[in-house]
DNA sequence: GCCGATGATTGATCCATGTCAATGACGGGG
DNA sequence: CCCCGTCATTGACATGGATCAATCATCGGC
């Protein structure tokens, strides 16, 4: 990832008319293009419609850069013995950096039906450099998605099984989870299986940690994905943040 | 971090008599700046020199963005019960972006003696984004900062303590080790306490893995700082790459 | 060149989470 | 609407790395 932070969430119920090229310039550049540049971008960009469960991308010779119009992806990560890890989740109007192959393999996943506009890093990079004006939303992309990839790592290198739970859920609901009368309602596109891949947990660990929660009243499950949290203080009061009083 | 990945090594003896912004600019702006850009972006730096073993940046309501000239520092991140997560090591001529406090907190340690110019984000990316042509190398050091956090994620959701101690002596070699008559030498500015809250692991793990490895003929050690690794082909072979001959 | 403080190593034990195994429950396709 | 494959849950047990504790090495200061 990259990410956002701040893409408006639109109600997906609705498929966009526009262009998928269209929807990725008016997200990325709010400021607008000249035609000209906008033709150029044009020209670099691959249109992908990937069905939910299918790899979308899979890792290079060089570095991909690709606009994610409506769906949900996961980047997944490969090492030796089948290992995953899941790097990154992605939603609807985020930028997604996907890494050459290197140490480890890269892919990106669609977790529901996908449509993506696809550029080649160095070219998408070359031409944003050349017009002021064009860099800077997608290195405010890139930042965010760095912040968060640390956060990520805090979890990783140095939380509990519980910890790790709670802040990926709340973290989540931060990102997709719709509010309600005392409390959020999140509708999980990923498996439990993504969700260990993703904290370095295995699924029994995840969902005995789901059943602690559930126990304590954090947290109500309704099928597979829909997940309720009444009480979104008390999950983060879990998540081993730091507390801001200190 | 954001990282540099090619930035030229330069034998630390001798210190560069430029001014620090001047090393800055030269180094993150190759192709050169106008005079009144160089004066716009001098108005906002500030220069700080720092102590071996001192916190030089703290996080705050908003992020930095800060280049080291010289020495090596440590991001560290602190969750609660004072659990720290060091979550990047940085060399001289890197570009480093230090988050805003949020969930957690962030500080910026020096290993040994540095000098840094410090620059606010916000300010940084306006002035480099109203320029063509400025944006491009920041870009490039915080595309590369983040494959590297993902490359650490890996490590910490999905290796063991071998691999993990394995990867960070195979990568740490990949950025400040010399080459040597069969093999690499590095002084490495950290201590074990750092090895260990980079990657997860207790000082008592990562001197076992090094003991391990030492016995493999893998590794040598002379006193704290100095490694020798005979065989970076071998450890690498234990890392948790993926052999791509796969 | 000695000395003390700090950091590193080594050993014994414990526990959180992984692993293995069995059961249960969604939910898509017929 | 039922049926079956897949996913989730739950339980018993194993284990890698944490924790606790003791000793040893390094190196800066005198």
């Amino acid at each position: 990832m990259f990410s956002s932070g701040s893409i408006p969430r639109q109600a997906r119920s609705t498929p966009d008319s526009r262009s998928l090229f269209d929807r990725f310039a008016a997200t990325i550049f709010p400021d607008g293009l000249t035609d000209a540049v906008r033709a150029r971008f044009r020209a670099l960009a691959r249109n992908l419609d990937v069905s939910a469960g299918n790899a979308a991308l899979s890792s290079v010779g060089h570095d991909r850069i690709c606009y994610l119009a409506s769906g949900a992806t996961k980047l997944v990560a490969q090492a030796s013995n089948g290992r995953e890890q899941v790097i990154a989740f992605h939603f609807a109007g985020e930028l997604i950096s996907i890494p050459a192959r290197s140490a480890h393999d890269y892919a990106l996943c669609a977790l529901k039906d996908c449509e993506l506009v696809v550029f080649s890093a160095d070219e998408f990079l070359a031409l944003a450099n050349r017009e002021p004006g064009l860099a800077g939303p997608v290195l405010e992309r890139a930042l965010a998605a760095l912040a968060r990839c640390r956060e990520q790592s805090i979890a990783l290198g140095r939380k509990t099984a519980q910890e790790r739970v709670a802040s990926f859920l709340v973290t989540i609901a931060g990102r997709i989870g719709r509010a309600e009368a005392g409390g959020c309602v999140i509708d999980l596109p990923m498996s439990r299986r993504d969700i260990g891949d993703s904290l370095g947990l295995t699924i029994e660990t995840v969902s005995r940690q789901f059943g602690e929660l559930r126990d304590r009243g954090l947290l109500e499950t309704s099928g597979r994905s829909i997940v309720r949290l009444p009480d979104p203080a008390g999950l983060d009061a879990l998540a081993g943040h730091l507390t801001h009083a200190a």
